[in-house]
DNA sequence: CGCAATCACTTCCCTAGGGAAGCTTACAGT
DNA sequence: ACTGTAAGCTTCCCTAGGGAAGTGATTGCG
């Protein structure tokens, strides 16, 4: 029923997390958990590679293969899972500007352009039933021999650009995260007093010959949203049990 | 030389990136990649495995293997590369305050404690040269019975927290990365005015048995630190080329 | 025409080996 | 005592298949 290099996986994350083999510590070889588990090398050697990327164990050719200590700095936080959600029953996006006008030096430095070249200027701002959650400006190239500008200007399935679900992604893009203090402007739309703290994601995606094609930014209230991970081994149940 | 999956993995991401395998496409079917590559199933499918975890493609039993469109919620970001870096040669330890101390409530909920346990209570700051950058906060169970408390104790390495290197990790714990404001107190400390962003970085870290051991905070000054994730196919330039 | 069975094609899993390359240790020769 | 070598570990890579299970189109039968 289930693979068996998915039990093999489960049962050394259980050893590593109970204990039984300890953080620096060497595991058994290749062989040895061949004999054990009583599978090929191919099938224990996809085993490990799981766990390798996983960045629980840790290997070196010759000498062996070692439980990896962990550290605070080897968590992962992914976009996926933000706390407060990006899409449900009760969000809704409200178109509150978008126009074209010439880029600013900024802009047109950020996107790669001529100064005074037009670009499509939006914000939108995300409801989370009645409440403002999220505040997004984003500035995105206009030139009509680019055609990716059309699938980027229908504004209002903004789940579209989040999850890529349809023909409106980016091959390519930078994204980063930080803090900062709401400006006057935005702390009106979101409906927070001026200098309240947010998180700001902001985004250079880039089409495939890797020139910027949109540039933005989202605000997000400090108070609905934060990023969650756990550290160290996780694994499901597995209803085996050994009846040897 | 180089590993043979290695280099289908980078010509797929290549072909992926250049848009010759567009978002939502079916790529060719095992076998034929098999042919096209001369290499045994067997190694074609790990290839196949990497791009699969990596989130590049995404494949349907029965169907075929597709090109993942990619949206911003695909992001991942590692706490690893915290743009503005956790220790470097520049970075020193000052430890503010040591002291054991009877749990509040609020500690001894998230501690899983009878209120008025002891705690140990742990303030320190993180300098870049002269710089204030991160303060820590941390309250961590004193129980004798416990033999972790010790490694825990000592305090200035605080990069054996960060990344595992010796003894003193924790097999489990849980991260949230928020925004807030600067009290009174965390302003003064790391120099900056009160009500200043900051990144909030909570942890709480477990034991074998999964019992919380410690919690704690660190507050970084948003102006030095931030996280960065690209997004989209990313591969490594192979020498090797094709001279069939 | 409608429905069911078949068949081709797909992803997916596994076996049973061989061989390259790196590390450690023991042992011989100097 | 020291050094170079060889043996025996180790991780790592690859081949050449077989078979299970899911999907979709085709075909044959009522």
């Amino acid at each position: 029923m289930r693979p068996a290099y998915q039990d093999i996986v489960d049962t050394i994350t259980r050893r590593i997390a109970s204990g039984v083999y300890r953080p620096g510590s060497r595991l058994p070889s290749e062989a040895q958990f061949c004999a054990e588990f009583r599978v090929s090398p191919m099938t224990l050697r996809r085993a490990l590679n799981i766990l390798l990327d996983q960045g629980l164990i840790l290997a070196e050719k010759g000498r062996g293969t070692f439980v990896r200590p962990l550290g605070l700095t080897d968590c992962v936080f992914r976009l996926e899972d933000l706390e407060g959600g990006w899409v449900d029953e009760s969000t809704s996006v409200r178109l509150l500007a978008a126009s074209t006008t010439k880029a600013s030096d900024r802009v047109a430095e950020k996107l790669a352009l001529e100064p005074g070249s037009r670009v499509v200027y939006l914000r939108r701002l995300v409801l989370k039933g009645e409440r403002p959650a999220m505040y997004h400006v984003e500035y995105v190239i206009f030139d009509p021999r680019r055609p990716l500008v059309e699938s980027q200007l229908q504004i209002t399935p903004l789940a579209g650009l989040l999850s890529g679900d349809r023909g409106n992604t980016f091959p390519r893009g930078t994204v980063t995260l930080r803090a900062l203090s709401l400006s006057a402007e935005a702390a009106r739309v979101l409906e927070e007093p001026v200098g309240a703290p947010a998180l700001c994601l902001e985004h250079v995606f880039e089409d495939n010959e890797r020139r910027p094609v949109s540039w933005g930014w989202f605000l997000l209230r400090a108070d609905l949203f934060q990023l969650t991970a756990r550290l160290g081994p996780e694994w499901q149940a597995s209803q085996e049990v050994d009846r040897g």
